[in-house]
RNA sequence: GGAAGCUUAGCUCAGCUGGGAGAGCAUCUGCCUUACAAGCAGAGGGUCACAGGUUCGAGCCCUGUAGUUUCCACCA
């Protein structure tokens, strides 16, 4: 007992997983393992932005990795968990202009020079925040290795692969319309445009013909882009409007003549059949315009407001300027009515502004050919969504591929290695700092735009690894095993990093993409700032402790799916490491200083012996195979249930008896089971719950030479015995003792009033077991005093009967019986067994079904039906004798 | 418009290749039993959304319907 005195009550978290923690760094056992005869496995951690915290998600994506990477390095696997954080261009360079527009101070009249130093402070003093909160979550990732986009040797690659790509004629710059955001001053890819529904109106046109024969009419939802105008659109297979293709008008309250065009792009059946052409500010329109060759009028500036070239309306920001035309147009005559409508708006996905659609001169990566080994490798197996489902969400994407526009009017971020020659126009593309023009010998310009952050993301399996260079880590550790993300980012990331990764390596960045779903609120909804429905996973660490965290974020969870997040499962968690902890506590307080097992022999194990190291074995085979199969929520179900039930509520409990008593002949072997059981549950556990399972681990009376659970090899199910004989035996005394634990509770008897029991059984097996028994009987089913007996001559009448498989249990009660009341409770029994009985009878004598069912489930069927007659046929005897009162 | 998911106990969710419906929380009843009241023992509670079909047998497979969520595309 002297031990125990020196342990808390409940296990502290907030002492022991920092400790824990700085111990393991310490140790260096988070860096793969140098031993070249162990195989290698790797994972890349999806760099969270540098501006951003810890959320939920990060949590949920950043648990599933641990785990993967604690079970495999227990496995034997040199793993490896590359961390790193992502320069996040967009968001990052929003967050520093905001900063700085609160002192007053603006981007441009900073210059780019002192931007980025000061981006770049901002990086030292945020950059790490989010490291030391990943941390926190008990993170095995090899920090010695940790990278960030924009480092040297991710630059590095970066520039190779535009060189590349360039050289081979994937990227080109050209004029086309992009996706531009009027407050972050940039243009962005398809992929980071986020459409919402809006309500707006259809406002109905008139164009009048110049010839004066009329008007077409047609509707618009942007009346201000009619500024921009430059023809009307009709189907050429309309009949409405046969005629009067190629036919003028003239464009309202600018006076442009403009012509009628046929082109199939526009719809017979929606609104007049008419629409207005806008080649600057509406992608559809900028491609009939190509077809037609029609000429590209600019009529917004970068922010959004009409150009100097309309006085009328110039300086007017879009909104504004609708509402003025709107009224002029209604003035001039030219508005026949308006409507409601409702339809999908383009946002931008970092600050929600609408977009404009916007012609400029950007660069792009030709899209169609590079995806063309990306698909194939996942269509042939090379790599494998988990959950399958989600391979379509890829192929989908990658099918119906686009051009993506690289270059970002932005400063924070890797600059395009493009020069220009003033002087000649001409183009270098280089990884050198700076450029001559071969040409004219003059010092060239380098592109002033950045590229897309998704840009350097999709090299990062590989240029976190050393890449062009030929590493000793690429050789080892590319293609990594296992991509951990969540499914909204399938198109941004996943499909980027296979283009790449077939391009520059040759081979697929990973073997299996592990997708999960989002973390969302109590109520369902998404955690979003606006909502402020967010959880905040450092308080909650805080309050529950990691462990607590993790455990709540896999529990409950098939792959692939949302979940709610709720407090309840953080409880659960935190209850579940306390009932760890205070069986660690009973074992080691019940351990002898100087324990040894020396004298364990496994000849001398008891019934419940067997029947735990039976459940044990199966336990880690059936664990084993579901963290093979990424079936993690399964996997801790069935470890919680084993440590909880079978562990604690009855192998302890039936333990006990043999502790107590000093001079029992197996105490050792009861003392070695309870170490090592529940040692190697731990190790199933621990890469769910790495804290608490380390300090159990190592407080356990197991092995003194062991520094850390996490470098302890993972169970081995051939190693440990099964007795599946005395498994079964066990399990009927476990529901003879639950049968009379029932009628005592029905009764109302209190566990205090020790009884007297009389087992009636026809089975050696089982009287002997109930023999064997008694000693921890009294404790599990306040059993006073115990005879055994072949038949039921003699019984009281007064005894209340508890029916198991291969016997019957009399307790006579007599005062505290009540016949009525037992009569009740047996006939409410016979009924449950009449109806199972009805069932297998019926089903038993359909030769459908002993004719075509497998012949293990007719004999499994057959068993359960004479089982259910033997019980049967005791109640109703019950029953009988009873009534004869 | 195209695609996917979900619908199982009051709530949140599991349920593997089809073979007697599960967990946690909540509710009710008893217990401070010398590891744990963040605990122990027991109980109640479900036409597995609906309608068909395949099968000896369907929560699970197929078809359709309804509700709901998400992704992709996007028509002015």
């Amino acid at each position: 007992m002297a031990r125990i005195d020196r342990i808390n009550k409940v296990f502290e978290p907030g002492e022991a997983e920092p400790r824990l923690y700085g111990k393991w760094m310490d140790s260096g056992y988070f860096k793969p393992d140098d031993d070249p005869d162990k195989k290698a496995f790797s994972i890349v951690m999806p760099p969270p932005n540098i501006t951003g915290q810890l959320h939920m998600g990060h949590a949920l994506d950043n648990t599933l990795q641990d785990i993967l990477t604690r079970y495999k390095r227990m496995r034997g696997y040199s793993a490896l968990w590359l961390p790193g954080t992502d320069h996040a261009s967009i968001a990052t360079e929003a967050k520093i202009v905001e900063q700085m527009r609160s002192e007053g101070i603006y981007k441009e009249d900073l210059g780019r020079e002192k931007f980025l130093e000061r981006a770049w402070d901002w990086k030292k003093q945020y950059g790490g925040r989010i490291v030391e909160q990943l941390k926190k979550m008990g993170s095995s990732c090899d920090w010695s290795r940790e990278r960030f986009t924009m480092d040297e040797g991710c630059s590095d690659a970066v520039k190779e692969v535009f060189v590349k790509y360039y050289n081979q004629g994937y990227i080109y710059r050209g004029e086309r319309i992009i996706n531009w955001c009027p407050h972050c001053l940039t243009s962005i890819s398809n992929a980071e445009v986020e459409y919402e529904d809006q309500e707006g109106h259809f406002w109905h046109l008139k164009y009048p013909f110049e010839d004066g024969t009329g008007y077409i009419e047609l509707a618009t939802t942007r009346p201000e882009t009619l500024l921009g105008d430059t023809a009307v659109a009709v189907n050429p297979k309309d009949d409405r409007y046969k005629d009067l293709i190629g036919k003028m008008l003239v464009l309202p309250l600018v006076g442009r003549k403009i012509p009628v065009i046929a082109d199939d792009y526009v719809d017979i059946e929606f609104g007049t059949g008419a629409v207005k052409i806008t080649p600057a500010h509406d992608p559809n329109d900028f491609e009939v315009g190509r077809r037609h060759d029609l000429e590209v009028i600019t009529v917004l500036t970068e922010d959004a407001k009409v150009t100097d070239d309309y006085p009328k309306y110039a300086g007017m920001d879009r909104y504004e300027a609708r509402k003025a035309i709107v009224k002029d147009l209604e003035e001039g005559g030219y508005l026949l009515r308006t409507e409601p409508h409702n339809h999908n708006v383009g946002t931008c996905y970092r600050c929600g502004t609408t977009i404009e659609p916007r012609v400029s001169l950007q660069w792009f990566v030709k899209m169609e050919e590079l995806a063309k080994p990306a698909i194939e490798a996942v269509k042939t197996g090379k790599t494998r969504f988990v959950p399958q489902r989600f391979e379509k969400n890829y192929f989908n994407w990658m099918n119906d591929i686009r051009d993506w526009c690289i270059s970002r009017q932005l400063w924070w971020g890797h600059r395009i290695p493009a020069f220009y020659c003033d002087d000649c126009g001409e183009i270098t593309v280089t990884k050198d700092a700076e450029a001559v023009c071969p040409k004219c010998g003059k010092k060239m310009r380098q592109d002033p735009d950045t590229l897309d952050t998704w840009f350097s993301s999709a090299l990062w399996p590989f240029s976190t690894m050393g890449w062009p260079e030929a590493t000793e880590d690429l050789k080892k550790f590319y293609p990594t095993d296992t991509l951990v993300t969540g499914y909204d980012i399938i198109t941004f990331w996943v499909s980027r990093m296979m283009v790449a990764g077939m391009a520059h390596m040759d081979d697929v960045p990973f073997r299996d993409v592990l997708i999960h779903g989002l973390v969302r609120d109590s109520q369902g909804r998404k955690m979003s700032k606006s909502l402020g429905n967010g959880i905040d996973p450092l308080e909650i660490i805080d309050k529950y402790g990691a462990d607590a965290l993790r455990f709540a974020l896999v529990t409950g969870n098939a792959p692939g799916n949302d979940q709610r997040f709720q407090e309840d499962k953080i409880e659960m968690g935190r209850n579940f490491s306390n009932k760890i902890w205070n069986a660690m506590r009973f074992v080691i307080m019940n351990c002898p200083d100087g324990l040894s097992y020396g004298s364990v022999d496994p000849a001398k194990y008891t019934l419940e012996d067997k029947w735990i190291l039976t459940g044990l074995n199966r336990l880690i085979s059936e664990v084993t195979v579901n963290f093979e199969n990424y079936d993690y929520g399964v996997a801790l179900q069935k470890i919680v249930d084993f440590i909880w039930e079978s562990y604690c509520d009855w192998y302890i409990e039936i333990a006990k008896s043999r502790l107590f008593d000093e001079e029992c002949p197996t105490r050792v072997e009861a003392l070695y089971l309870l170490n090592n059981v529940l040692g190697t549950c731990m190790q199933l556990l621990h890469p769910f719950m790495p804290f608490i399972t380390e300090e159990v681990y190592l407080n356990l009376v197991i092995d003194d030479s062991a520094e850390s659970i996490m470098i302890s090899d993972w169970p081995d199910a051939s190693k440990i015995p099964s007795y599946p004989a005395e498994e079964k035996m066990m399990s009927t005394l476990m529901n003879a003792i639950r049968a009379m634990r029932n009628i005592r509770a029905e009764m109302n008897v209190a566990p205090s009033r020790k009884a007297h029991i009389i087992v009636v059984t026809a089975s050696d097996d089982v009287a002997s077991m109930f023999n064997n028994g008694l000693a921890f009987l009294e404790r599990l089913a306040s059993v006073g005093t115990m005879e055994i007996r072949k038949d039921k001559e003699g019984i009281p009448s007064t005894a209340v009967a508890a029916l198991f498989e291969g016997g019957e249990i009399y307790i006579p009660l007599e005062d505290l019986i009540d016949i009525s009341k037992e009569l009740e409770r047996l006939k409410k029994e016979k009924e449950k067994f009449e109806g199972e009985l009805k069932r297998l009878e019926g089903k038993l004598s359909n030769e459908n079904f002993t004719g075509r069912a497998p012949a293990a489930v007719v004999e499994a069927e057959r068993q359960k039906l004479a089982k259910y007659k033997d019980l049967a046929k005791n109640i109703i005897d019950r029953i009988n004798t009873l009534s004869e009162l």
